[in-house]
Order: structure tokens, then sequence, then C-alpha cells
DNA sequence: TGCTATATTTAGGTCTGCCTAAAAAATGAT
DNA sequence: ATCATTTTTTAGGCAGACCTAAATATAGCA
């Protein structure tokens, strides 16, 4: 009933909408990688199917029912992943990718069995919280690895799941969730973080400490 | 670059074929649940992509290729079914239809990880086996249980996949493969089988006897 | 052999989901 | 406040995969 171009719709918009509500066309339109016409056009039906509300010329943002669907998706991602590594061996960088078409595909039953047999886990490997069966998600509040002052301590939460070219290189630092970290030194004017992770010291950009969300210890 | 719905008519034929070659339009548009006129416009789409050969009037057959394509996905479609029985747990009358789904999704790396973690399984729940990574399947020889006679000992090899009320049936009979029969009594006239399954008699139809292949001891 | 019944193919149409190009609305800079 | 730029929407099209109805080919039987 709901095909699974409309649940990619869906998920996006729920990412989306985690930085600013409504979601615009173009915003859409980029991270699907289709035109804004198309997306335009599926704007309109998504209202009809009741998932989303539109504001015409400003953006989509899901109801209830909509976020519901998309969060049913995305611990339906997650499981995958969460099966994909634990279970196959799979590096982190590799799942995202495989549970995007994985998502799709499994129904209540097997994804109350895959929950089951891999211990209900909290989180994906990226450190994202896994949805309830009933389509409810708590975020563990923290804070871009950016923000920290140095001397300060602090345990990753989680990285970003979709660039694998980020996620090797985080492997090769060590920086997964879980790990404690502490920050040495920041060089002003938006300059590099220079890191302690375990034994080893790594200095990191701005722009890739701001997508590393830690808790400060 | 090949569709799901091709990949779907694919298996299919292939399936077909172990009965009659080549398959006919409406054979294949019974299997498929769609209208002939459907399929034979197909059938033109298959020859152009190199997958199928066709007689008009008469049908089509797997070329090399289709065929080595066809067992790529049977293989896909075995190893998550022994996933989701023997790892999930799932029943072996509701595998069937998840892995109808999954087949498509599976890369090569996560079918060649699903079959190491499996240990490389050489049947499905159902007893069929499976085709190697490369496409080839050896189909071990065997004779419907239909046509013992009286008297005669057999070892379950396999049992149809695809019908649940079916395989929920032969649960309960504990006709499942490798368990090993005695055939009690065969009627005339095409009438029941009398076997012997552990500890228990049943009677069979000749109709469900013939579908299940037995290797005679 | 000829005719009827069945099977297959062709013709024309629908629906989904994408596209480009053009029109309309919103934004922002002078 | 106006005008240029950007964003969004509308219009018109295309491809995949299905459909029904009509035309054509095959096959079985008298």
């Amino acid at each position: 009933m709901i095909s699974e171009n409309i649940e990619e719709y869906l998920e996006t918009i729920y990412k989306l909408e985690q930085d600013v509500s409504p979601v615009s066309t173009s915003a859409l339109a980029k991270q699907l990688g289709i035109s804004p016409a198309s997306v335009s056009e599926m704007a309109g039906k998504l209202v009809e199917r009741g998932l989303v509300t539109r504001e015409p010329y400003k953006g989509v943002a899901l109801t209830a029912k909509g976020k519901h669907q998309a969060l049913i998706l995305i611990r339906r991602h997650r499981l995958w992943e969460c099966f994909l590594t634990d279970v196959l061996g799979l590096s982190w960088d590799q799942v995202h990718e495989e549970a995007c078409r994985l998502e799709h595909i499994a129904s209540p039953l097997v994804e109350e069995r895959l929950a089951q047999f891999l211990g209900e886990p909290e989180t994906c490997p990226h450190g994202h919280p896994m949805p309830t069966a009933d389509g409810e998600m708590v975020v563990e509040t923290g804070h871009p690895l950016a923000e920290l002052t140095a001397g300060q301590k602090a345990r990753v939460l989680r990285v970003p799941e979709g660039d694998a070219v980020l996620l090797r290189y985080l492997a090769t630092l060590g920086l997964k969730p879980q790990v404690t970290l502490q920050v040495e030194a920041v060089s002003p004017f938006q300059g590099p973080l220079t890191v302690q992770v375990g034994e080893a010291q790594h200095v990191l950009g701005r722009e890739l400490a701001s997508q590393i969300v830690v808790r400060p210890l």
C-alpha cells in the first residue's frame, strides 16, 4: 500500500525535519537526488495519503501518521545495520547502503524476530538510537565535539551514518560510539581540534568535529 | 540494471523449464499471476537483453546468461530461507514469501557473508539444493513418493516450497527432508498411500504423495 | 480438409514516478 | 518599492510494467 518510493520520501523528510521544518522542496530534491519538480508533484500525493502537511512554497512536514511510518522504517534500517555488522561482520561504512534496501523488505514478523535475535539493540553501529517497535524514539541529547573546550573529556555518542568515506576515516582514528576522548587543544578562528583517543592524538578539522556528537563527562 | 521484475520472470521461467521447455506464455502468466498479454510483451524485452530465446507462439527458454542469473537468485532466495528458519526461528511455511522479497536485495557481499555465517548450507529448509556462488546447481535425483510400492523405505529429499498451507500440514505429519519413512500400503486406482513416519502412520492422497521427492533406501 | 476452440500477440490505455521547460511566487538587494 | 534572482509549481512527456479487447495464429476434431 505504501510504495518503497514513498517510504524513501518519509524517511528523508524525517531526517531533514530534525534541522528545519517544514522541509523545502529543494532540500528534499537534493537529498533524494531527483528534480524539485518531481518532489513537488510527490508532495501532493503524500498530502492525499495523509502522510504530510504542506504549506505551498514553504515545504512539507510529517503528520503523526507519516512520522510513525518513518520511525518504523528507521527502526528496520538500524536493525539491519546491527545485523550486518554484528552478525555478518561487515564494516560500519558498508552497512548503511545495504540497509537502505533491506529496510523496505522486513515484514513486522521479521523485524520483531531480528530485534530479539540481536538482543534488542539500543543503537545502530553509528550510535543512533533505535526507535521502538511502536514508533517512538528517544534521542540522547549531546553536543557537537566542535563545541568542547580544551581539557574537556567526553564520550562519543554518535557519528554520521551515510558517508562511507568519512566512516572509514573515523574508524582509523578509533572514533566510534562509546569511546571516550579528551580535547587537548582548540585552535581559534574555526581552526582544528586536537583530541586524545586512547593512546593516540589526532587533529580534527572543525567541520568534521561538528558532525560528531558527544556527551561531556 | 536488471529490475526486480525481470528477476522474477527469470526465476519463474527457470522453475517452469524443469518441467517443460520452452515455457509457454500462458504457463508463465498463470505462475506470475499476470495477463498473458503482459508476459508476451515482457518476453520481447527479455530477448533484447539476451536472457531468453523465444519461439513465437511456442514460448521462451533461458539462455546461459539468463540461467546463470536465475540460479544466483535462487541461491539468494534459499540462503535467506535458511537464515529465516535457522537463525530467526520462523517456521518453514513462512519463509518462502519473505525470501521472495529478500532475494532481490542481497548484494554479492551480503550473499557471501550470509552463506559463510550459515555454514554454507547445502539445501534450503524444504530440501532443495543450494546453487553455488557461481551459479551451478546439482539436483539430487529422486522419485516422487507416489511411485513407491508397499514395503519400500525411503528418505525424504525435498518438498514443495511455495504452498504454505501444504507445508503446515506436512509439518504436522513430520514429513520433512532427511526423515525416513516406510510405505505400508498403496491403494490401487490412484488411491492414497499409507506411510509410517517415526512412530505414526499417515494416509496421504496420491496427489500429495507425488509432490514429495524421496530417495528409496 | 475445414472449422472451431484455444493460445498468443498486437493495439491502445492506465498508473507511477521520473524528466525538462515554462510560468508563477517568494526573496532580497539596491 | 521595484526589479532581478532564486525557488516552487505547473504543463507536457517518457519509460516500465501492467491491463482489456481485438486480431491472428495454432491445434484438435469432425
